[in-house]
Formats: structure tokens, sequence, C-alpha cells
DNA sequence: ACAATACTAAAGTCAAAGAAAGTCAATCGG
DNA sequence: CCGATTGACTTTCTTTGACTTTAGTATTGT
């Protein structure tokens, strides 16, 4: 069996029992898998990027930390993603404002974070110079986001 | 643990409770973490800096003494000054989530609204092919946006 | 007594060492 | 050939210590 094999096991071990979340050090798992420490870092970017649910941080230095946060979840986490699904790589800003609309409706968001979104994805918070499809680009991507952080938010 | 995440978070239990100003004795302290007397100084530097919303004031020789404050504004008041001068044309996003932090830690925000703030300037939401500077500038924008969202919810 | 000087007790500065994690190109193995 | 593995090198954050600066206190000369 491959060592990252082993190593993605381990974490998701980890991920599966109590918390979302969890905090270990590069290279004590390194060395208790007698690999490169980099090996790690592999393993994080092959199967547990964002792309496959998962978030990554960390920290260099004395004390340094790898924290991997898991965010794809059940529940209604999933109709999240629907909509996220739905957004693609380019997004218009009425089309923003109605699925911000949507989501309030909806009660899958509050009032004040719909205010949130509908500023931050304003024509006004994106004047800069840049295309039309660059802002497009930009709104997908944040409303993205921040819908994650939505759907994160029941059980972080 | 870090001893400088040891002392930080001595210092803010201190702050939190009674006063929003604490006095210490950068000897004491450090005699007491086990650690050099200019850890402390680091510490300060690190985690108490102005822009994370403190002050230091110190005196040398006998008796001297090191006095953190935190500063304190009114709503409004402080959000003008984010906008007007704190957020400049670039923003960095440490930078932009320690503003967010500072806006929720003083009611200024709710969770809800720092949370979608913080993922609407999260590196995943902008992660788009785009200068180092634009992104800057973006955050910027963005933040400013929403930051004046919040001041119109208020009295609007 | 008073001012200048010396002594001592702080805090400040800065650079070097240490402790992690990140990157990337080369290599390995199925 | 392609994903896995390694290791040299880089970057970032922390910790320490030697040296500097400043403030209060004691001493000394007039």
């Amino acid at each position: 069996m491959r060592i990252s094999d082993s190593i993605e096991q381990f974490i998701k071990d980890m991920l599966g029992e109590d918390s979302p979340e969890v905090e270990l050090k590069r290279n004590e798992l390194a060395e208790y898998f007698g690999c490169a420490p980099s090996q790690i870092n592999y393993v994080l970017a092959t199967r547990f990027s964002p792309s496959q649910g998962y978030l990554t941080e960390s920290r260099r230095g004395g004390g340094g930390y790898i924290r991997i946060v898991r965010v794809v979840e059940t529940g209604p986490q999933k109709m999240a993603y629907l909509v996220r699904d739905r957004i693609g790589d380019q997004l218009s800003e009425e089309e923003a404002q109605r699925i911000i609309a949507h989501l309030k409706d909806s009660g899958m968001a509050n009032p004040e974070e719909a205010g949130m979104m509908s500023a931050a994805l304003s024509a006004r918070a994106l004047a800069v110079p840049l295309s039309p499809e660059m802002k497009a680009a930009l709104r997908a991507r944040i409303l993205k986001t921040m819908i994650l952080a939505l759907a994160n938010k029941g059980n972080g």
C-alpha cells in the first residue's frame, strides 16, 4: 500500500470521529510514517484540496502546525452545494442579487448575511479597472465562497 | 504551546476582566514565563500593535513599566476611520481578516456579518488569475463597501 | 544645599540561531 | 508514462542574548 494512501486514511480517520477539524504536526506525522515531510504536503495537495471539500491552514516556525477542515457535509449543506453548482464560472450582478434574495427567502441566509453578500457583490465593490468577464468570474467565486461559509457555519 | 501565545493570552486575560488597560513589568513577566525579556517586546510587536487595536507605552529605568491599552472607539467613528484612513487602496488578506475580527469583537458586526465578510475576502474567494496588487485593490473596495452597508443598516 | 557625576535598574534594539512548514525539480516504481 | 517519493533549498515565525538607552538613586565636590 502506498504511503500517501495510509496518510490520507489516517487523517480521514481523525476527521471522522469527533470534530470536522484536525490539527497536526507535519514533522511528527512524517516521522510516524517514515517518509519525507514534504510527502505530507503532497497528500494535502492531492487529497485534501478545496475542490475535494477540505481547507487547510498552517503556520511555520516554532510551534508550527497544519490544520485541516472538512467543509463538505450533510443535510442543509447539500442545498448549499446545489446552489453553488448552479453558479458557474461567471455571474452577473443581477443574477447574484437574485440568488442572494433566494437564499434569504428560503431561510438559508439571515438578513444580515444577505446584506453583506449583497454589498460584496455590488457594482460599487467591484469598481476597479477590470474587464466585465473578470468581474463576472470574481462575482462567481466570491459568492461561492460566501455560500460555502454559510453552509459551514452550522457545525464549524 | 508557544510561549508567545501564552504571554499573549495572559495579557489578554488581564485586559479582558475589568479595565481596558494593564500595566506590567517586563522582567517580572519574562521571569514568570521563563523566557528572555526581549520576548515580551516580540509579543507586543506581533500581537499588540496599533493595527490590532492596542497602544503601548513604557518607561525604562528604575521602576520602569509597560502599559498596554486596548483602544476603544465608538461604532460610527471607528467605521469611518476604517473606511477613510486605515483601509487604503490596497489591503492584504491578513489585514482584512484582522479588521473584520475587530469589527466583530467590538460589536459593530455580528458573527453572521463577520462570517460573510471574512468569506468574501478570503484567498479562496479571490482565487482568480489576477496580480496581487489587483487583488489587494479589490479587497480594499469590497471591504469598504461592506462596512458602508453595515454603517447604513444602523441609521437608515 | 546644589549641581554634577557615578551607579543601578529598568526597558529597547537588533541580529543570529532555531524551529517549523513550503516549494520544486529530480528520481523512482508500477 | 504517470503518480508517488525524496531531499535540497526557501520562507516564515519564534526565541535568545549581547549591547544600548533611559530613568531613578546615591555620592561627591564646591
